[in-house]
DNA sequence: GTATCAATCACCAAATCAGGTGATTTTAAC
DNA sequence: GTTAAAATCACCTGATTTGGTGATTGATAC
């Protein structure tokens, strides 16, 4: 099965090149070929190639915002980031848009069909650097840990129902036991986190992913 | 240059195979070999190896909490963790506790020896498959864009300290405006979100990332 | 078998909040 | 110079929450 390919870049030389590259191997077809993620967004109407090959860095809407624009329109298409340089906050947020790998412009050309192939059967190619910089990223969002806080499993539930925004009547109703089991409940509750109101707690739970 | 390599694996046969394997490939060896994560932490002192294959699922403490007490004793040491599933929240956690990459226990041994050089120089192995769940996991942290919902600065100002837990006393106090002012404000955040209580507003700030 | 804990329910008072109406002032936009 | 939006303040009423005390039941642990 022949690989339909995509480019959105807009360098002329790098678009050509790649696009060559794409049409000159067995196995590969490059029919999507555009200057700007605008262009794209227009002329790519029914029919979007299996794998989107992006700039990161584009005049007008931008690799990112491009990329999820169209992973909306097209969810099945897989997007290949390209990119220059390796930034944490655009890595970070071209992940965020659905990008599917992320690859840096000098990587050899082998090694992006291979990139390609690999997008294809359920991978998500990065090159080495990037994969660090993707793990490190989850080092810096790791939920602070609330220390010494064991929730019973009740307790637990009735936390969930106050960050869903249900207030007492209508947890008691939904878990079958009395406004006051809920408010005693929530007292304790609010002992164990060290709050004093819903809203403390909701954010406290959200913050340390307790729910 | 020979690369130390350390094993935390309950199961003996897998403990033995993988020893065995890295000491008699040339430019490895293996000198730590435990049995938990408690034996690791008790004896792996004062040289660790540069990276640790750890099994996700131990008895006792398991090996997401054990690599975030040997990560923060020993920094430059890379961990890989070795799992047979591929569990969304697993892989998310232990990425969290510092693992450099992660790989399936199915690995051919090959590969394994391949990841860990490559762990070594500055890259994160990942299987294909969980390559990808590690980016499916940035879309499904990305903020949910709230639609159509414009806070003023002012109103953005009230919700973060609803956020940080204030009363509608505190807000007043801190912003020196008065407990009605807060009181309209937050009425016309409500309107806005389209909640009706403190906790339901936190809420959804805190999951859309409002603030 | 006793102690502890989780879960349940009850009652109470003070504080707080939610939702409503209405008004003034300042600033920005046209 | 009028309009519109943002920010400010006030008053009201009913609903809800918070923080106490205390009690019962069932399960678990020692």
């Amino acid at each position: 099965m022949t690989i339909s390919v995509g480019i959105v870049e807009d360098d002329p030389s790098i678009r050509e090149g790649v696009s060559t590259l794409i049409n000159t191997t067995p196995g590969f077809q490059c029919k999507h070929v555009f200057d700007s993620c605008e262009e794209a967004i227009a002329k790519m109407t029914s029919a979007p190639p299996d794998v989107l090959l992006m700039d990161i860095n584009l005049g007008g809407i931008s690799g990112i915002e491009g990329t999820h624009a169209l992973k909306t329109r097209f969810p099945k298409m897989d997007v290949l980031m390209l990119t220059v340089y390796e930034e944490n906050d655009k890595i970070f947020r071209s992940l965020c848009a659905g990008a599917s790998g992320y690859l840096l412009k000098k990587t050899p050309p082998e090694d992006l069909l291979k990139a390609i192939r690999e997008t294809t059967m359920g991978g998500a190619p990065m090159s080495a650097s990037i994969a660090r910089k993707v793990l490190s990223i989850f080092q810096t969002v790791a939920p602070p840990p609330l220390p010494e806080v064991e929730l019973t499993s009740r307790e637990k539930e009735i936390l969930e129902h106050l960050v869903a925004g249900s207030n007492y009547k209508m947890i008691a109703r939904d878990l079958f036991i009395s406004i006051d089991t809920v408010g005693s409940h929530v007292k304790n509750i609010y002992q164990k986190l060290q709050v004093h109101s819903k809203s403390e707690a909701v954010a406290k739970a959200l913050k340390h992913k307790l729910v």
